[in-house]
Formats: C-alpha cells, sequence, structure tokens
DNA sequence: GAACCCATGCGCGAAACTGCGTATCTGCTT
DNA sequence: AAGCAGATACGCAGTTTCGCGCATGGGTTC
C-alpha cells in the first residue's frame, strides 16, 4: 500500500461577512505557508462546494481542508451552513472550527457535540488557531484516506454478482464451502467457482483477508 | 448470546457542594423512578469509586450509571474530577453530565470535546435534563456490555500460550498454515495443533469467527 | 516425578482449490 | 434468426491443505 500518494496541497475554507476577518485570517495563514480561500457568506460557500463537487465528482475531496466558519452571519448562519453540511456526511473531510465573538455555551456545545471540529472565542492566539488547524487537516487527510479506501472497496464489491455476493456473505461468516452449499441449495463446486471469482475481484487471496477488508473498511454496504 | 443478563438498576450520581441541589434533583429523580446517591464533593464521590472497585473489582460497573456534576466547588473542581475519571477510562462506563450557573464557552467546549456527555447550564428543564438522563444511562449500558464483552475476550487471550498467540496473529492474517510453519520455522504439525488450541481457547470454529472476534471486542490487546 | 508447554512425525479421511469441460438461461447484437 | 457474452450451475480428476488421533521427544516448573 503506497500510504501517500499526494491528496493534494491542503487548504483553508474561511466563511465569515467580515471582509477584515477574512483578510486577517488569510494573512495568518499566509504567513504560515497556508493555502486559504474566502467567503462572505454561506451562501456563497455552499455554491462553492457544489460547483466543485459537480466538476470533479470522482476526485473530490481531493486535498485535506477545513473550514474556518463564523456563528452569526447576515443570510444562512454558520450554524445552519454547519448543519447542512453535517449532512451531507462531510464533517470528517471537512472539519469545521467556528469562530465567534460571543458565544453561548448551548450553542457551542451542540455545535461540538453534532460534530464541530472546535469552537474558539474571539480574541484567539494565533498559534492556538493555527494548531487547530493543522490538527484539522491531518483530521481531513485521514478521513479522506479512509473514504478513498472505503470507495475502493465498494467499487468492487459492485463488480460482483447477485450470486457471488451470496456466497461471499457467508464466507465471512467462516462456514465451510459445504455448508454454504446446503445453505443456497447448488453444489458444492458451484461455489467453489464462486468463491474463486469473489476472492479474485476483491483481490484478496483468503477468507480472513476478506472478512478483514469489509470490516475495515465499510460495516455498510 | 444473552443480550440481556440484567447488569443491575441504573443509578444516577450527583455530585455538587449544594445540599439543595442535591435533593432537588435527588427529588426529581426519584419522581421519574431513577436511583441517585448524592455527594457533597469530588473527594466523597471519589472515595466512594475508589470503596467500590476495591469491593468488587471482577463486577464494578454492574449497573448503568452516570454522573451529574457540578464544575465549580470547594475543593477538587468538578472538572478535575472529571479529568480523573477521563484518565481512569471510565467515561463510557460513567456519562458525565456537567452541571453549572454560569458556564464559559472554553470550558465547556474542551470538557465535550474530551468526552462529557453533556454540558447543562442552569435554569433547566427538568425534562430535558432527565431525557439527557436516560440517554446517558443507556449509553453507559451499552458501554458496559462492550466491556464486559472485551474482558471475556481478553480473559480468553490470556489463557494461551506465547507460541499459540504467535500463531494466531498469522493465522487471523488469512496465511494457510503451510506459510504459518514457514514464518515461525517449525512443522505444519506443530501450527495444526496450536491453531487446534487457539480456537478451542478462543471458543470459535474458523479462523474468521477469531478476526471479527478479535476486530468487534479489541484492537488492543 | 508429575504436569505442562513446545515441537515433531505418521497417517487417514475430509475438505479445499484448480483446471478442463459441459450445460442452461437471459439479454443484447448483428 | 443466428450469434455472442455473461451469469449460473455441475461433474471429474488431481493436488494441496486441513483436522485429528496417536506416538515421541526435550525442556521447565512445582
Amino acid at each position: 500500500m503506497n500510504s501517500a500518494p499526494a491528496l493534494g496541497l491542503p487548504i483553508v475554507y474561511l466563511v465569515d461577512d467580515e471582509e477584515v476577518v477574512r483578510d486577517a485570517l488569510g494573512w495568518l495563514l499566509r504567513s504560515r505557508r497556508l493555502l486559504s480561500e474566502g467567503f462572505a457568506s454561506a451562501e456563497a460557500f455552499e455554491a462553492m462546494l457544489a460547483a466543485k463537487s459537480a466538476q470533479a465528482l470522482a476526485d473530490w475531496p481531493g486535498a485535506p481542508s477545513c473550514l474556518l466558519l463564523d456563528v452569526r452571519m447576515p443570510g444562512m448562519s454558520g450554524l445552519s451552513l454547519f448543519e447542512r453540511l453535517a449532512e451531507l456526511g462531510v464533517l470528517g473531510a471537512l472539519p469545521v472550527i467556528f469562530l465567534t465573538g460571543h458565544g453561548d455555551v448551548p450553542t457551542a456545545v451542540a455545535a461540538v457535540k453534532r460534530g464541530a471540529f472546535d469552537f474558539v472565542e474571539k480574541p484567539f492566539s494565533d498559534n492556538a488557531l493555527v494548531d487547530r488547524i493543522e490538527q484539522a487537516l491531518q483530521r481531513s487527510e485521514a478521513a479522506i484516506r479512509a473514504r478513498l479506501g472505503r470507495e475502493s472497496v465498494k467499487k468492487r464489491l459492485d463488480e460482483l454478482t447477485e450470486r457471488e455476493r451470496d456466497v461471499m456473505r457467508l464466507v465471512i461468516e467462516g462456514r465451510p464451502n459445504k455448508l454454504i452449499a446446503d445453505a443456497l441449495d447448488i453444489s458444492v463446486r458451484t461455489v467453489e467457482v464462486h468463491r474463486a471469482r469473489v476472492f479474485e475481484k476483491m483481490d484478496v487471496r483468503s477468507a480472513v483477508e476478506l472478512a478483514n477488508l469489509l470490516r475495515e473498511a465499510g460495516p455498510d454496504a
């Protein structure tokens, strides 16, 4: 396994209605050699997201990223945007760090419990913030890699035929071919054929490898 | 698997220096048919914990429980107690719900990120709090059951000899006996013997079952 | 010395894996 | 209609691996 196939340069998204804040943060990040991109509203960010995912479905998210998000903004609030991202299930690949002037405890607690990476009150320490950003980017990268792995498995899983999937389910329960044959009411030979195809398509050499593969990257499917 | 071997009656621990608060909460809980036990200080609660775990090492925690904890108290603060519990790794079996009069955002966020189940500001809604408590108790029960499962596995794992563990590691990688024999530089027959003992001691019938057992309940050990 | 762990050999029957060939059915193309 | 591809299913034969009982040894520990 190539553990570093280059995902692209990390980027930090800034969503804040105040240009001063975006500029200041952009400056800070640039000074730490971090790419950033600012948005004046939650809507603008969403539009970018939509465009990006439409443009490159197969690739995105290709680069580790995180989102610095202002809680209160005219139009769609930061919380609403956050909620949408949560529903899209992208909080792993795109950790959200809330920035707020005067946050209240319930809001902050709810956000963190919901999956926000952090909730920071202004004024904040530049160093502390950058540290958190870098941790967020790390988590983003990990999430992206995990996602790629899951998608790879799912892709291979899709190439299986119905029957092969039937056999596979029983195989990963550790049943011997004989019992699988009985359960599916087919001959042992046929089970063997399907089993071999499954191993080939899933690119594994044993039932245990298969089980591990499916447990690690996809309790779903 | 018996999915309900009775863990004991759920109990809610209350740690608050103000007797009025403890009484009020105790009253509320009693009215909802929930057992509770109050402590006037973090130290008192810790003492109880120590006594309990000394008295019944094998059993505790035997009952689902959660802890309603005041943040600020004379002596050891709620946060310190929480930190200790976190280090003990009991936050799963003993979810902590912080109660505070005037919490600040950073503290609340830190607590939740650290694993607090919730962080509630007074005044709170009785119904909402009881709901959270019941969710916490549910999580506690789940955590306890998971822990029992893990301990069961670990216990069986401890019965294995060194060599058996060696063989097991390779078995759960899906390698055939022949290759295991080569890797350990012993005969195939010996591998088979160890393999059989491992299956017997771990109470499984196949390598896949073994792999599933170890992946589900114990990436540690 | 008894008990236990580790290691090994032999052999038998069962199960697994593989290659080669055959067959039916469905669906799509020419 | 003929033809081809893919999915499903089965059999035979040969090789390999597995599971297991039986037997033997050396080493450590109590």
